[in-house]
DNA sequence: ATGAATACTAAACGAACGCTTTGAATTAAT
DNA sequence: ATTAATTCAAAGCGTTCGTTTAGTATTCAT
């Protein structure tokens, strides 16, 4: 009986992660989502409630989106060392000014908001447990000692990762190159 | 002839700061500066022109803030590594969940504002400078080697700073000890 | 064809926004 | 005392905010 929908959520939704990314929480207003995600404004709430949910759902889509468009090399269930390294060196040849969504929601929210916070939590155990498996396959291909603390390591580069997004931000190339390459010598 | 103000536009001007270090830019409104100034509306326009410019001054301020509150013991003419240890180390447990006011700035606003950039541009301008500073003297204490990139290490020490900004937002101090441990690691 | 159910457009809601103006209160030199 | 300058509290400017409502269009089982 029902009429069908002329959008689908999954491609709307992506639009907003993108506007959420490159403009963030407070600063995206309804009407701009209206106009980038081709909908109006009751759509928008029928299919996802209220701005707020719009927007944790669009950090769950991120997360979906940088596993496909950005961590892919690093997700392979055998990356190690040598994929981290060359990953960290082509990213900051290639910086994004809108750095990572969830770093900009960080900054932003912080912890005032606790529903947001969880969705941060959630996307850095991610981050994490990725790099927690490289090196894990890195010590097993010999690629660095035996005896590197693999859960301190990861601590380690998802700091540097959350640097490097505001670096990205600030910085210019050369040094961002000055980071990435010191802080890839504290490992072998 | 005029009356006196009934305020100190440098101590208004440090109430403001910290409300946008807290709340960030967008999410700042006039009726809450008001509020936490302790002046009104009018004082607010007549001493600071806008808000924008209220905020830029803020950051200027912020400067001058962490220089007496935050950094003091690095910025004193002759600190070293040393100092530089005892900063971080200190740091990662003396966590603040209002991060920093300029990596804030850079993730929320980035290079929407040329304004607002520049500023930011000009803080890191000068925490590169101190870590600078704090090299050389390290190299002539001998505490690193003398062939070390001062230049390299003063940047990747300010990504290490900008990531920390961050994780003192999202990871637990566990975390963070094992973030800052390895930075520190191998500067010689 | 009809009826029930859902999707869509467009307009509007009250509240809050950044910002400006008004007018009375206060000051200090004349 | 008068006068000119300045401060301050309060109200109000037009706009935009997130959200909702009304009314119309479309779909599909009967």
């Amino acid at each position: 009986m029902p009429r069908n929908k002329a959008y689908s959520e999954d491609m709307v939704l992506e639009k907003a992660m993108h506007v959420f990314w490159g403009k963030g929480y407070e600063a995206t207003s309804l009407r701009l989502l209206e106009k980038e995600m081709g909908i109006n404004q009751f759509s928008i709430y029928s299919s996802f409630t209220n701005k707020k949910n719009l927007f944790l759902e669009s950090i769950r889509k991120y997360r979906e989106y940088v596993s496909q468009n950005v961590y892919q090399s690093l997700l392979k269930e055998d990356a190690g060392l040598a994929e981290l390294k060359a990953f960290l060196m082509e990213k900051r040849k290639n910086i994004n000014l809108r750095g990572c969504l969830v770093v900009n929601t960080a900054a932003e929210v912080g912890a005032r908001d606790q529903s947001i916070a969880k969705e941060v939590n959630l996307y850095y155990d991610f981050i994490r447990d990725m790099l927690k498996n490289v090196l894990l396959n890195a010590k097993k291909k010999g690629e660095i000692s035996p005896d590197v603390d693999v859960e301190a390591y990861a601590n380690f580069f998802l700091g540097v990762m959350q640097g490097l997004s505001i670096a990205a931000k600030t910085l210019d190339e050369s040094q961002i190159k000055d980071f990435i390459s010191i802080a890839l010598m504290k490992v072998k």
